[in-house]
DNA sequence: ACCTATAATGAATCCAATT
DNA sequence: GAATTGGATTCATTATAGG
């Protein structure tokens, strides 16, 4: 793993390393605003009492270690103010956060963002294809865990890749529940004896959504419970810069030799569908300018119930309605808005095409400037 | 709709009836420990500061202008506070309480009932199948809302019928993540001008899914913020009774309507499948009484690797261990725990069968009594 | 090599009645 | 009330062993 620094000011960033100790006091040395997204898989705090064995009398090895051990809900409630504050403070203004926990702790969590002013986005269900059931049957499989995504603040910009993630979801919406595997198999880490090298790795597909959804190549993540560097591993293959901060000398040692190993994606494919908001604005004018469409050219609506003229200024005109491509197409359906680039159609070798068709070419030309 | 009254003490409890007036008033009226569930659907758009009350009932003055989201959340959490500290009152000490909200509120929601001693038992997660989508691309389509149950404090018991639900999905056991649609088509309450007659009407399967799972016929119910009743016309379908509790005319009219037109279901259809846990206790010893087990008569393990002897009084023998059918399983497996009604086996005409048989003859007689 | 049976295991706030 | 005892309870997946 080779270690950059980057210069912020007088301060260097320690970026794709691990960071020895707590959180907190490794955030402190960190200058403000310098991350773009912080990851962040705290402990639950999950409140154990005698052992359980499953119906085949076989024990359960439960999370006991100490790290996740707090006297009451009030230490619980400091630490986590403790160390929110910092990533707070080290994220830029346009950054954001993620946390996830079960429900444990996301409630102490969630209530602590909004108190501290970060403004929440949505929230993500992992719903978990093979969880551990409920040997008991007292309770239902505790089948899922929890995440918040949020903002620096209310009304800040964030990264979203819209686009990338509706491409990921076959061509729908992304929804708030992302059904995932839990992390097993050859993922998931062992030590020398063959036990798992740690209680609670995630799943790389969990970060990998995560980063291609909220991140940009070159990015900077810090993850200040970076454990066995679940998060370093998926930034490194997705060209994102990662900082780890991890108390465990085990966990980071583990966490060292697994993303030394990591092979970047190339970089094409990190290239990810954009959204259209960000490609460059066409005017529907420009289409007559360039003798796509002929003024006095009709188009149909979508829904073959309309036609309109095309004027050469780049308006429309039907019957007594004149006005831009969405004007036009919104005052004939009587709805609030109308994307007139994919409601009007125009027809060519007797075929009939939306005229966004058209604005694509013309953004292809752009490109290739 | 019939209203039943019920006297616990000096108090009338105004069963099967929607209070008129805010939750923390109407809740006060209410004795302590008086019902066995609440089933809370509190409202979370914080912007509307009117629906907010502070614990002595004063009204919250609306600061519209400068809106403050911190000052706001504080508000918030008071009112949070009022209303859950007076349902953990009129909750019985075996009772429970479910409470459902969105990521604006439901943080809030559930730190809240962690400090005031409430015992999470879990965090259902509703997956909406038809959910709206977020229009502008901005955010992932917020789909699903949370639910949590808990109980009235740490180790109290609750109502968990777990065989039931394990019945309604098909013989697996319950996950924690629910996928029912939202609530449309006929269900959704229409008002004069057909207009929805509620803005966040929950659908009936919900609740069936809730009151099946943690409450048993003849149950008493409390919704605080009733709405347009989803709670009341499924605990009445269900032969559980209801307290309603909403500030709105127009909500309670059309609720009232509404209830007075279900219709509850067969007796016999509210049997729900039980577990064994619930069946009578029976001694082993009552099989050596009864002769089904002659004293001396040698049982063999289930996998064969293990005999003991029965003796007069009940217990077993094997070599060196003596004790119940459970111990001596236990033992000589190398276990925790053994369920010897499963474990061991006798034989009758060559053929091995386990001594549960045994168990079950003997229930079905005290059945036929 | 390929198929089948058995064993292992995962962020778990996992019992209830009787003595 | 603490200690004891009866006895109820699991799903999806991967790894390993056996044939």
């Amino acid at each position: 793993m080779t270690t950059k620094t980057e210069s912020r000011g007088a301060t260097a960033l320690p970026l794709n390393s691990i960071l020895a100790g707590d959180s907190v006091a490794q955030m402190r040395k960190l200058p403000d605003a310098c991350v773009d997204l912080v990851f962040a898989d705290p402990p639950y705090n999950l409140q154990l009492r005698g052992d359980l064995h499953r119906p085949d009398n076989s024990r359960v090895d439960a999370v006991d270690d100490d790290w996740d051990s707090f006297e009451s809900f009030r230490k619980y409630d400091q630490f986590t103010r403790a160390w929110l504050k910092q990533a707070r403070r080290v994220l830029k203004p346009g950054g954001a956060i993620w946390v996830i926990g079960s429900y444990h702790n996301v409630y102490r969590l969630g209530a602590e963002l909004q108190n501290q002013g970060f403004w929440i986005l949505n929230d993500v269900v992992w719903r978990k294809s093979n969880p551990m059931p409920n040997f008991r049957g007292k309770r239902l499989t505790n089948a899922h865990e929890t995440l918040i995504w949020a903002s620096k603040s209310e009304g800040a910009k964030y990264t979203f890749n819209y686009e990338a993630l509706k491409a990921l979801n076959e061509g729908v919406q992304m929804r708030s529940d992302w059904v995932l595997p839990i992390c097993t198999g050859h993922e998931r880490l062992k030590d020398e004896t063959g036990a798992k090298a740690h209680p609670t790795q995630k799943p790389e597909s969990l970060l990998h959504r995560v980063l291609l959804g909220t991140t940009n190549p070159g990015d900077v993540v810090l993850d200040p419970f970076f454990g066995t560097g679940t998060t370093g591993a998926v930034a490194k293959a997705m060209g994102r810069d990662f900082i780890g901060i991890e108390r465990e000398a085990a966990y980071r040692k583990a966490a060292t030799a697994r993303i030394a190993q990591v092979r970047p994606y190339d970089r094409e494919a990190l290239q990810v569908s954009t959204s259209k908001r960000a490609e460059p604005r066409v005017a529907f004018g420009v289409l007559v300018e360039r003798g796509m469409l002929r003024p006095g050219e009709v188009l149909q609506s979508m829904n073959g119930r309309h036609r309109a003229k095309v004027r050469a200024d780049g308006t429309l005109v039907a019957t007594e309605i004149k006005g831009s491509i969405h004007q036009v197409g919104a005052q004939l359906e009587g709805a609030p808005s109308c994307n007139g680039w994919t409601y009007w159609h125009f027809r060519r070798d007797g075929v009939s095409l939306p005229i966004d068709m058209l604005r694509q070419q013309i953004r292809a030309e752009m490109a290739g400037d």
